[in-house]
DNA sequence: AAAGATTGAGTTATCAATCTTC
DNA sequence: GAAGATTGATAACTCAATCTTT
């Protein structure tokens, strides 16, 4: 990873925009750009502090996602659906907390077709220590003043429901 | 890519790190997955819309970048800076954009360790066109007015400068 | 020795196709 | 036939090691 630019690379983007005549896109490049720099940082930081437990951050949001779950265990469809990756993808990833010992495959009590994740003793420990790591190394210090870090948050909210990442139902489901 | 959902799973979150005892790291988390979320979002329109051009996002910056240069080419390492990605990254975006003929390598005319990437004609007919559809079909359509696009810009340059990925020292390099 | 770039190994994510169960 | 999950192939990224030029 390079070292700091003496300018910000974005606003120096936003002003080319501006030059070639997209004004009229120059804020949303510039809003869509900043917020994929913003997800480079913070997915390192994060990465580096997950890495001495052999997590990834696409791992420990599964076992977070175990661990505040009822029973300690999930379908990996509905696992698939909370965190908004392709099957694929939470097939590998338990394949791997598997190996690591803090996910266990367990048969649908009732449905034949589908397979749970369930969190292992193991896997809560390791778990709620990565938490304490990164609430204590990252969270805690995003950059932003509390204010700001709400405001930041709201916009998305409002972005990721534009999106239709969910819907406003109510709860269920 | 799965259905939406019916609520939002990062306040849900957000309200489990209340419940366990770590509200002073909950809008922290919140912001950061939050950023996570949107990234993966819009990663995912631009790709879409990038496809049919054989790009994707990290080949069209880097497009992008070289069609802005005042020569129409950078050395490898200086793109590596501006992109904030590993060297070998660089190496492997090139080579796809030499095979696909909108960019040509050309050693460095005094430096004889170092490569310039050179955009092609072609490359520049193919960036102008890609750029106007992600005008068009995305930056223009965020999901939310200018207003709020420039809050967010403001929020995450802020975040980025604190987190050191560009100094104040004004303009140059 | 250091800078710049590349190669090869290992990891992760993605897509189409397959297999089992409903 | 459709849902749920897995397999195999492909692409992209990261790291250590290597090679050339300064």
């Amino acid at each position: 990873v390079p070292g700091p630019l003496s300018f910000d690379p974005i606003a120096e983007a936003r002003r080319q925009w501006e030059a070639h005549g997209w004004a009229d896109a120059a804020a949303g490049m510039a809003a869509v750009t900043s917020v994929m720099r913003a997800q480079q940082i913070f997915l390192a930081r994060v990465d580096d502090e997950l890495e001495p437990f052999g997590l990834t951050f696409a791992r420990y949001e599964l076992l977070v996602l175990l661990l505040f779950s009822r029973r300690g265990s999930l379908p990996l469809g509905k696992i698939g659906d909370r965190l908004q990756v392709h099957p694929t993808s939470i097939t590998n990833a338990v394949n791997r907390l598997v190996e690591q010992g803090l996910v266990r495959r367990v048969p649908h009590p009732t449905d034949g077709r589908t397979t749970l994740a369930e969190i292992t003793a193991e896997g809560r420990r390791v778990t709620q220590r990565a938490t304490a790591v990164l609430n204590e190394r990252v969270f805690r210090h995003v950059g932003l003043a509390e204010a700001q870090l709400h405001r930041l948050f709201t916009l998305l909210e409002e972005l990721r429901r534009t999106a239709g990442d969910f819907d406003e139902r109510g709860p269920g489901r």
